[in-house]
DNA sequence: AATCCAGGGCATAGCGCTAACATTGAGCAG
DNA sequence: CTGCTCAATGTTAGCGCTATGCCCTGGATT
């Protein structure tokens, strides 16, 4: 193996059609596996790259090309552990073809989100993948003309710009409204998030309300935070809210982790769960399996919204249809956490 | 506003350049804010660029001026908290320069990382920011080819093809060993991951295991686990290695995320901890606050790290110093779960 | 009045690669 | 041996943008 001093000006090509007597472009159909190119060329082609360390320039070659193989995916957070499990379903897919995610992150900001939205297109990608159906104006312009596959995620209620794959957060709330009412909670309280821009915990809010109402009930007290550990926060939340409202015998949390916290709270305190309090959160992250008892949720199908989201820009799902949603149904996991009857 | 049909063809320079009647150069130059144009011009271009809804091409922007804004973050995993932390800090950073960070995953197997670093090493980032200090020979190669900076994180035990920024595991590891038998402990235990490619675990261990001998121990069991959710593996592991070696009177833990598994098996069992079994975990994570008795455990300097490596890939640190090592202290949180003294 | 110069703008030449066609030469039927 | 085919390679012309240098205009300077 030739040891080829550090190059100072990057490899090109050029470098490689020289070292290995062929024209660039046999060069370039060797390194794309592209073309009828003769074995002996082939060989020698490719050893020439590799002794010289050559890394093929991709900004030229989308360029002339016009093809650029990466996916945008713009998400909220990446602390979550929602978004983390969507991009796993996403690449899951995308492994198997030539395209590549990239991914964005607008901290719950849609102005953030409408810069990063910018910034990415500028670098041409063949699909969007996008959480949430709010954006700003400027941003669902971009999305409506940017001429590739857009598809947004994690939430149906609402019109899409072009694709759209998720569950109904205000059934998802709804539907935790009746399972808690049906098992006889009927003092219920709300904890989550102090998060203006975070849509779908909104929506599901509305939901619960909404099925609460359907049965004769209201809210009766609600708590929300920002920032800090979500477990910790659960705790004191919880706390809180049953030094206000000692009487509630249900806590409905936006989220898991903090419904964990809860949890945690309550069986320190001796609490009889779910008998007397019954509690419940969202999203059925894995965590809740290794918690001294199992807490209610409502699994978000998080696994396969982005592989039906990366399904649909790979081109893998029936284009033909044309803009589709698909919708997900959410699973009540009961857990150990609501009682089983009055 | 005038609305103007989406393009079919994307939109270049210079249908801004005719909608406004100046050249593409001074579009060109109007958007990139630079060099000296009028007011009235800068004004015009910017009407037009935003009613025709132009989106530059980076590419073509890249090719041309030979400078991309990105910087290449290559880390192991999105689920393991410590990487969406580090990632933080370099976002922290360069949000206040014109860097942008992009992501590429490994899970841990080392040929991935060599494939992802190839693929973002072809879009001619400015940097490279990666996690640890082992690749494949190839990757070392091509590290060290780039021509750009490029910092190692995590780990400082070892030798970086360039720069280094993170804490010495193995050190991390004997201060835990020395810490505990300083406790008083003297039976002790070790759970942790079975990832071969997961060196940084694998060097605390051994730092362990040296710290032990120091003072004339040696471990007494150990467990590994892989795959699925850490907490409740946490628990398992637990209930495994005290059914086998009852007597263990302390666990260490290779991560916080089993160590609080064990900590709810111990306690919910009624173990005296920490007097009669001691506990600890490794990476200070948010979420131990949370839990009902704090676990012991040591900083691994997340924030800081990623920090660091942002502003050595910025320039921001004095480069003339060339390439250099930065290794942080990880300091020992005692918690709730090591007792005082003997 | 001649000269200078800076501000504002334009024309040209690539960046490194690939699409699309052109060319070559070997193999082979007639 | 001609003409044809087809596999293997080469040639040409950009992709959309920016670096560079040049040109023009209209005051300020001498």
């Amino acid at each position: 193996m030739a040891l080829i001093p550090p190059p100072r000006r990057s490899l090109t090509l050029r470098d490689v059609s020289e070292a290995s007597g062929v024209s660039e472009m046999t060069v370039s159909r060797v390194l794309r596996a592209r073309g009828d190119v003769s074995d002996a060329t082939r060989t020698r082609v490719l050893a020439a790259a590799r002794s010289l360390g050559y890394v093929p320039n991709k900004i030229a070659g989308a360029l002339a090309s016009q093809r650029v193989n990466l996916v945008a995916v713009i998400i909220p957070s990446l602390s979550n552990m929602v978004f983390p499990e969507v991009l796993t379903g996403i690449s899951d897919v995308l492994d198997d073809t030539v395209l590549q995610p990239v991914v964005g992150v607008t901290n719950y900001s849609t102005d953030r989100e409408e810069a990063v939205l910018y910034e990415m297109l500028s670098w041409r990608p063949s699909g969007v993948i996008i959480a949430g159906l709010e954006h700003t104006p400027a941003a669902r312009a971009m999305l409506a003309n940017a001429g590739i596959p857009i598809v947004e995620i994690m939430d149906v209620d609402g019109t899409p710009v072009d694709h759209a794959v998720g569950i109904s957060h205000r059934r998802a709330g709804l539907h935790m409204a009746q399972a808690i009412a049906a098992a006889g909670y009927r003092r219920i309280g709300f904890l989550g998030t102090k998060m203006p821009e975070d849509h779908r915990a909104r929506k599901r809010l509305e939901g619960f309300q909404e099925g609460l109402a359907k049965v004769g009930l209201t809210l009766e007290d609600q708590e929300f935070y920002s920032g800090g550990s979500a477990l910790l926060k659960g705790r004191e939340m919880t706390a809180s809210i049953l030094k206000r409202s000692p009487d509630l015998d249900f806590l409905y949390y936006s989220n898991d982790m903090i419904g964990a916290g809860g949890l945690l709270y309550c069986l320190e305190h001796g609490m009889d769960v779910p008998e007397k309090i019954g509690l419940a959160g969202f999203n059925g992250v894995e965590l809740l399996d290794g918690l001294p008892r199992k807490l209610a949720s409502m699994d978000a199908c998080r696994l396969a919204i982005g592989r039906h989201a990366a399904q649909i820009v790979a081109g893998l799902r029936d284009a033909a249809t044309g803009a589709q949603i698909i919708e997900m149904e959410p699973t009540l996991q009961p857990g150990d956490t609501i009682r089983v009857r009055l």
